[in-house]
DNA sequence: TATATACTGAACTAAATGGTTCAGTATATA
DNA sequence: TATATACTGAACCATTTAGTTCAGTATATA
């Protein structure tokens, strides 16, 4: 089976990460070096090399090496799809809740008429 | 290190796979078995278990076992947390590139002008 | 030119992931 | 009571992850 590796699949496992989510909001407040956010992070130049690798496969951050100096940039994308789809189990989720809703409120009219439970 | 795992660590990392996203849109649509997950999904019960635990885990999914069978529904959680980290980060982009907008408008009107570029 | 800085890649590690099979247990059904 | 169904747990497996160290390379700086 080739498989097709959803863009869902690569920025919802870079978000499952603290670091990188920390990283992306540092991102958002200004552009930083590998050392940067290494010192930030208490962490490796190569391990926050790798989260850097994470996010930029994600596309959620960018990098330019200049002379020695790799800066990261936050990328392209705005998550919009990341934000849709939450948004459309929001929507799922509450028509499942409301559904739900209304078997208790019929319950509770037959508890209040002494109807017996339908079993 | 005592390691608190923050809510969206497991949300995040519970979305990152294509089978649980489904079986999340599934239960929005209606509740299901173990066995109906793992048939829909072409998997053993072991592996449908093992999903809908990550699931579980992540407050997403609650389940219920009568007799024989494990019924699964969707959990309380509306990622509420979820979407508002996402709206946050949205915010903190826009404001990002916008600035960057800023100094490209910036460099046109320069240009415009001929004036040199300041380096 | 010598030294310090910034990164990079390979190799290693421990733990987690995403799946499987196999051998149960508990519950329904004929 | 015998059989089929639904799940469960242990064990295994290959791969990925999140980090490390170490040994480089390339670039600045004194």
């Amino acid at each position: 089976m080739v498989q097709y590796i959803a863009p869902l699949d690569l920025s919802f496992a870079a978000l499952s990460d603290p670091t990188r989510r920390g990283v992306l909001e540092q991102l958002g407040r200004s552009d930083a070096s590998i050392t940067d956010l290494a010192e930030r992070f208490h962490m490796t130049l190569t391990g926050m090399k790798k989260h850097v690798s994470v996010l930029e496969a994600a596309g959620l951050v960018v990098t330019k090496k200049v002379g020695r100096v790799r800066t990261c940039r936050l990328g392209r994308r705005k998550m919009a799809e990341e934000a849709a789809w939450i948004e459309q189990y929001q929507q799922l989720w509450t028509a499942r809740f409301e559904a739900l809703d209304e078997i208790v409120e019929e319950l509770k009219q037959r508890e209040l008429n002494n109807e017996p439970d339908p079993k």
